[in-house]
DNA sequence: TCTCATTGATTAACATGAGAATCACTCAAA
DNA sequence: TTTGAGTGATTCTCATGTTAATCAATGAGA
């Protein structure tokens, strides 16, 4: 039953030139109740998730360029300017403001520490804890990229309209802090 | 004077139920106009970056044990999808609607072919074009994953609203599709 | 026909994603 | 005090992202 709404909900498709050769036998609605909707699979809905990657490659797009230019990846910018902003974090904090999994900080801050951006010291209190702190040079970094990274988001905001960029980023919180059934993520 | 402009539209924003915690420091609107909004780089607006990588993260975190229990990455099912829905393709064509790199393609191609689930040959035609195609092992994985994944859209749409994704997915592809002035992609 | 710019695919090198295993440290219970 | 479970970080391994360089094939023009 739960197949049978996405099978009515696939009208909203579009009817999208079938480009491809077989399979143009729809079986009469006659089979409704138990059809098995097998055909949907070769019709499928928009999905959310390549949704989501494409207009984030789109996005990223025009930050490479600048983040490029100061040699820095986007991914090392996020934890510079998580840095910045929050000061001295131990690194389980750090990787999830700046949604980095643990084995790739461990790699990056080797790195972000040898080009002098970033320092990291134990935790005096408890000795499992690495603490990051932003450096001068780091600082830096934030203050050159940073306006330009504005400028982008400024562009955004005029081409697509502040009100929706806001709705949009109220939609991606809320999707992002769902809790689904089989959440898998729940362990237990 | 650019950051000016920035920081006056940061008004728009909504109060939004602070689930954060910290930051609550708005300075008084009196430091309106020789403000050097310096604060600013340290007060970011939320970005449409993040915000984009956390909801595809959420998204995908219910996708990737369905996808871990049939031994298939995130993106060879995306690969393989698109396959199946589309019969033959090459591999720009493919790398294209599978948003995949090129070169990540020609790695996963290997593996593929290797697992049985997808055949490679030449085009004729055109001796430079690399001709993809599924097989039925190809499409057992399909007709094993699809429904699952089918059962956690159908999840997502009565947790956060059918008419909410559609517009959430319009939304996406119109960013995506966003000209902005220094593309830096747009050749030409 | 030959040359050469173009196009499609591959390779190379480095960085990160993702999961599992391991190490180091802490803390509470025996 | 010692043990052992739990936590934080690291390491390992494989797969992919990203960019640049390279290779192979095509096609138009000299």
């Amino acid at each position: 039953m739960l197949i049978n709404e996405i099978s009515s909900l696939s009208e909203h498709t579009k009817p999208m030139q079938n480009k491809t050769d077989s399979d143009a036998k729809q079986p009469s609605a006659s089979d409704t109740a138990a059809a098995k909707p097998k055909r949907s699979l070769r019709e499928p809905r928009r999905s959310l998730a390549i949704g989501l990657l494409r207009a984030r490659e789109a996005v990223m797009s025009h930050f490479r360029p600048i983040l490029a230019a100061h040699d820095v990846t986007e991914q090392q910018w996020r934890v510079i300017r998580v840095l910045y902003e929050a000061g001295k974090l131990d690194a389980t904090e750090l990787a999830d403001k700046a949604s980095i999994l643990a084995p790739s900080l461990t790699r990056m801050i080797r790195l972000l520490e040898e080009r002098g951006f970033i320092t990291k010291h134990k935790d005096e209190a408890d000795g499992r804890r690495v603490l990051l702190q932003i450096t001068p040079a780091g600082e830096g970094i934030v203050t050159e990229v940073m306006p330009e990274s504005l400028k982008v988001y400024a562009d955004i905001d005029a081409r697509f309209g502040v009100q929706r960029v806001e709705q949009l980023l109220d939609m991606l919180e809320e999707l992002a802090s769902l809790k689904l059934e089989n959440g898998s993520v729940g362990e237990e």
